[in-house]
DNA sequence: CGTTATGTTTCACT
DNA sequence: CAGTGAAACATAAC
């Protein structure tokens, strides 16, 4: 389930267990999952180690003893595990590594809409990807820059990985709730005060979801998160909560408390 | 059987 | 060229 905060809990999982252990064998059931050949793949990594991760947005680059850095994006449903023996190897742990310990590094992704790619540069990557820097570290002259001359909907800019790169569906809901911004409230409409406490809850959401390691259930009874579905009424309305789509994808949010 | 799912990429259109 | 919206991608669970 990887936004920014998940995939910020997998980069201290991967930090904790998986570094500075030489590789010695790569795995992969589903070619589809390699944006490179395989034996790229082999070539770069076997014999090499994981060296230290980075992350922007949703994407968590793993820096190697070898020329390469991996670049791992966990799609819809993807997640890291790290395990001892073979037997415990997870049904949709699509590529596996082993590790001159005996351990495994797993990706697991059910869906398949997460992918490992190799690169030489995080900047260049980040370029050609057109990922603006991590939300968590946003500046918000830089955000208020992305919102010039946009006339869409504030919760698809919000989406969009060369605005604040790391937000996505769940977080964007949150943000705007919290904010008290109807989703499909037009960015061209929005005062700088509006821009300013968008930002603001933004970065509220990414700081309380990484505090609570993206343990929805331990959020504050305030957050959305525990009202994001049908038949849920608004915390602080009492009325029911709404779901629409904006752009595409099923958002959530309390009518009164959102106005237009 | 139909619907839906927390993401990104591609492509057509303005 | 820039901005936007819809479709496509692959699969499991309800």
């Amino acid at each position: 389930m990887p936004e920014l905060p998940e995939v910020e809990n997998y980069k201290i999982y991967i930090d904790s267990t998986a570094l500075h252990q030489r590789i010695t064998a790569m795995d992969c059931r589903d070619q589809r999952l390699l944006k490179q050949s395989k034996s790229d793949f082999d070539s770069h990594l076997i014999n090499q180690e994981f060296k230290a991760t980075q992350r922007i947005g949703k994407y968590l680059f793993v820096e190697t003893t070898g020329e390469k850095i991996l670049v791992i994006h966990f799609g819809m449903t993807g997640r890291p595990n790290y395990y001892k023996s073979e037997d415990d190897r997870p049904q949709y742990a699509h590529i596996q590594l082993t590790f001159e310990n005996g351990f495994h590094f797993a990706f697991e992704n059910k869906r398949k809409f997460g992918w490992w790619d190799l690169t030489s540069s995080v900047a260049e990557f980040k370029a050609e990807h057109n990922l603006s820097d991590d939300a968590r570290n946003l500046k918000l002259d830089d955000f208020k820059d992305s919102l010039e001359n946009r006339k869409t909907d504030i919760k698809k800019i919000l989406m969009d990985q060369s605005v604040a790169a790391g937000v996505g569906n769940w977080m964007a809901d949150e943000i705007l709730y919290q904010a008290k911004m109807h989703p499909t409230k037009k960015v061209e409409d929005l005062t700088p005060e509006d821009i300013e406490r968008v930002f603001d809850c933004m970065k509220t959401v990414i700081e309380v979801a990484i505090e609570n390691d993206a343990h929805y259930s331990d959020f504050p009874e305030h957050f959305l998160m525990h009202f994001r579905k049908e038949g849920a009424t608004c915390f602080h309305t009492g009325a029911d909560i709404k779901k629409i789509k904006v752009g595409g994808r099923t958002t959530y949010f309390s009518p009164q408390w959102q106005e237009l």
